[in-house]
DNA sequence: AGGTTTAGATACCGTTTGGTATCTTTGTTG
DNA sequence: CAACAAAGATACCAAACGGTATCTAAACCT
């Protein structure tokens, strides 16, 4: 056929774009027709529904940051290089084509928070999933004797992401990467101030 | 006649409530008219277009939390407490009636951070005032001989901006105060690290 | 090559959108 | 109490919304 799965894979991509920038509920089918240059009748074969294509949309989007921090992170070898690669991710995604509009995950869960959406719960899995992935990493430096074993992991988790995320709001909002480069200079810091 | 300027505020109010919650964009004149029980001829009286009508609720929600936020911070006295002060005030935004939908700059700051209006600007301008509020408190502290001299102001109130919105993102999030009462321990050791 | 499947285009549907013109009702003022 | 101004209700508009039924055209299979 006309590749039936490039064609979905190209209306994912563009409509996760429009979704991540304008937001979820403001961004139409029409405007993904524009952006993909295809027709409604050709998004509609793909997707069931607009909701359909927009959890589509965010779990593809959901992958490709867990699969992109992911890789950073293995590459790293110590606890602190690691979280130096956390830090540099989240201090580029600002500029990284991958993620225009900024983080998948603070505009879904900003957005749809106060909903009981299907939408609400993939943002919290993220939320979830982040913060397991930032836990192991402090797990494995008290394993490997990098960390002090004493820590609370849970609070120092969040104390990140809070921080990363907020720092990414603060800087997209300034159109400036100051802010997010304060947050990742602090937690520097704070990572420091519990390594061994 | 039937009292104007009470039913403009009325119409301040439930629409800053709506926007706050679903969005701006996601929030329809019709959703407007539903809260007040008014209809479209008695809104569009008080307001030449929606965009008005988002600009003026926006606003009335900036002087809100910044008379809020500021009557927490002049009834404290020591530079200590001031923050004390201010934590408290993002802890229990959450549970706060007046701010149902969560931090109101952080809320309109993801929705049009990739945008050029009005709004944004708005957003933006709220970001600073919140920013020069809080240097404010560091400079007096400094002044008072209570705070080291030598901080970074700009670096300290980022931080302290950054770690309160991604904390209450998470918060709103996760349906749970954790996160957030997290955020403010660990910023009361940052206050207490620059502290003499 | 011809028939069948299927990706995609076209044309339409009812509903909702922001917005307006007009009418009715209310309160004020002479 | 009558005249007037202003507040709000009603009824409408064109455009855009999400969604669907139908048609065309391209690719596969035998």
């Amino acid at each position: 056929m006309r590749n039936a799965t490039a064609t979905k894979q190209k209306i994912l991509i563009e409509s996760a774009n429009l979704f991540n920038t304008q937001g979820y509920k403001a961004t139409s089918i029409s405007d993904i027709t524009k952006a993909t240059g295809l027709t409604k009748g050709a998004i509609y074969r793909h997707f069931e529904s607009k909701q359909d294509l927009e959890q589509q949309a965010l779990r593809n989007l959901s992958r490709l940051l867990f699969s992109n921090l992911g890789s950073s992170i293995k590459e790293a070898k110590t606890f602190k290089t690691k979280f130096d690669a956390i830090f540099e991710f989240f201090e580029n995604y600002m500029e990284s084509p991958y993620y225009e509009g900024g983080c998948p995950l603070m505009n879904v869960a900003v957005e749809v928070d106060d909903s009981n959406s299907v939408l609400r719960q993939q943002a919290f899995n993220m939320l979830a999933q982040l913060r397991a992935s930032i836990k192991v990493l402090f797990q494995n430096g008290i394993k490997n004797k990098q960390v002090k074993p004493d820590i609370d992991i849970e609070f120092y988790a969040t104390i990140v992401i809070s921080s990363l995320e907020g720092g990414i709001m603060m800087s997209k909002l300034e159109r400036n990467k100051k802010a997010i480069t304060h947050c990742v200079k602090h937690l520097e810091m704070v990572i420091q101030s519990v390594s061994l």
